[in-house]
DNA sequence: AGGTTTTATGTGACTTAATCACTGAATTTA
DNA sequence: TAAATTCAGTGATTAAGTCACATAAAACCT
C-alpha cells in the first residue's frame, strides 16, 4: 500500500498513468521504497516486479568471467526498467545486473498488477512500449559503439556527456575506474588514452579529477 | 488487401493473432510481399511498418564506418521486427539496417494498424511484447559477448551453433568473410584464427567449407 | 600527529585483436 | 580459354586487453 503523497508525485513523473483508478493507486501489493547507493536490486525484485523511478537512479550492467563490468544503460526518474519482461520468458542464461547508483525511490509493482495496467490502460501501454523501444535502440548503438569504434572517441564521448549533465562544466569528478566500468575496458587502458590526451593538452588529470581543457578537440576524437 | 490463403497460414504461425476479425484481416492497408535474397528492407518500410514473417529470414545489422559489418539478430517465420518502434520515437541516430537472407514472404502490417491491434487484442499484445523483451535480452548477451569473450570462443559457439541449425552435421558451407560479418570481425582475423584451430586439428577447412573434427575441444573453446 | 590501510593511478612486458597491403588459388563468366 | 571475381593466406604494424607490479594520495585510526 503506498501513501497519498506518493501518487501525486508520481503522476506528475508518468502522466502516462493519470488514468488509473482509486482501487488501482491504493491496493496492498503495491509499495513505494528507498533504496541506498551501491545496493544491489535483487534478481527476484527485478524479475518479478516492474520498477518505476520516482528518484535518484539504477545501473544496469554486464559482469564478466573475470570480473570486469560494462555498463548497459541507466534508469532515471520518470522511468522503468525494462528487464522485468524476463520473468515471462524465463531464460535464465541472459542475465543483468541492477544497482542503486544515487539513492533511488521507486515504486515497485508486481507484475501481475502491471499486466493488468497494461491491459487495461492505452496511454500506460504506449508508454511502456516506447520505452522498451527506446531501450532496445539504445543497446543496439552501444553494441556498435563498442564494436566499431576506438577507446580514445569512446572515452571522449563519454566526457563531454558526463560534462554535459553536470551543468557544462570543464571540471569533472570521475575515476579512472569508474570511467573503465562504463566503457567495459579494463582501468589500465583509460589510464593510458587519457595519459595521451594529457600530453595533447585536451585534459588535464588529477586524483579522482579530469579537466577539460580543450573541449572542440574532444568533440573531433569522437568519430 | 492479402489473399485468404494466407490468413490461415498466418494464424499457423501467429497463433496470437487468432482473435482478428475478418475486418481485420481483409483492409486495404494490409500486404503480404515476396523478397528475394540481398534485397534491403528499405528504412521506410522498416520504420512505417511492422514485418510479420511467413517465410525466410531476415537479418538485421550495423555497418561501421570503415565498412565492417556485425549482425544483430535474425527475424524467423513466425517472428516479428520489433524496431519498428523506432518510428515512435523519431531518433535517426540510431539506425539500424535489415536484409532478406533466405527468400522471404511476409506481412506488412502499417504503424496505425499494429497500434490499433495492440490495443484491442490483449494475447497479440502479450506476444509483441514477448518478443521485444527477447530480443532485448539477446542484444544483451551478444554485447556481452563482443566486449568479454575472445574471437576464439565466439567462433567455436558460433560454428556449434551453426551445425545444429544444419541437421548437426560436421560439414559446414560458410566462407570466412560470412563469419566475419556474423560477429562484427575482420575477416582476416576469423581466418588466422581458424587456421590456428585446424593446426589443433579441432576443424578442417577448404574454401568456402568448414569440416568439424573434434566437436568437445570446440565445445570446450566456448568457454 | 604519525602510522596503517585503502583507494587511485602509473608503467613495463606480453598477448590478443584489428588494420593495411598485399599474394595466390579456386571458381565463374565472357 | 582468358579474364574477372571470389575466397583464403600472410607479414608488418597499431590498438586494446592482461598481468604483475610500483608509487602516491587520501582516509582511517587510537
Amino acid at each position: 500500500m503506498i501513501q497519498s503523497e506518493h501518487v501525486s508525485r508520481i503522476l506528475s513523473l508518468f502522466p502516462s498513468m493519470a488514468d488509473l483508478s482509486e482501487e488501482d493507486w491504493y491496493q496492498d501489493s503495491l509499495q513505494v521504497i528507498q533504496m541506498e547507493p551501491q545496493n544491489i536490486v535483487e534478481k527476484t525484485q527485478f524479475l518479478k516486479f516492474v520498477v518505476m523511478l520516482l528518484d535518484g537512479n539504477l545501473r544496469t550492467y554486464k559482469v564478466s568471467a573475470s570480473g570486469r563490468e560494462i555498463t548497459l544503460y541507466r534508469v532515471n526518474s520518470g522511468e522503468c526498467c525494462p528487464f522485468m519482461s524476463s520473468s515471462i520468458l524465463g531464460s535464465s542464461e541472459y542475465e543483468v545486473n541492477a544497482c542503486v547508483e544515487t539513492a533511488a525511490l521507486m515504486l515497485i509493482v508486481p507484475a501481475e498488477v502491471f499486466q493488468d495496467w497494461m491491459d487495461r490502460y492505452p496511454v500506460f501501454r504506449q508508454f511502456i512500449y516506447t520505452e522498451s523501444a527506446r531501450r532496445l535502440l539504445h543497446l543496439a548503438s552501444l553494441l556498435d559503439n563498442i564494436n566499431f569504434k576506438t577507446i580514445r572517441g569512446r572515452i571522449s564521448e563519454f566526457l563531454i556527456q558526463f560534462a554535459e549533465q553536470n551543468g557544462n562544466s570543464d571540471t569533472l569528478y570521475i575515476t579512472h575506474q569508474s570511467l573503465s566500468i562504463e566503457l567495459g575496458t579494463a582501468r589500465e587502458v583509460i589510464s593510458r588514452t587519457l595519459k595521451v590526451l594529457e600530453h595533447k593538452e585536451v585534459i588535464e588529470l588529477s586524483r579522482g579529477k579530469i579537466t577539460i581543457r580543450d573541449r572542440s578537440a574532444l568533440v573531433r576524437f569522437i568519430e
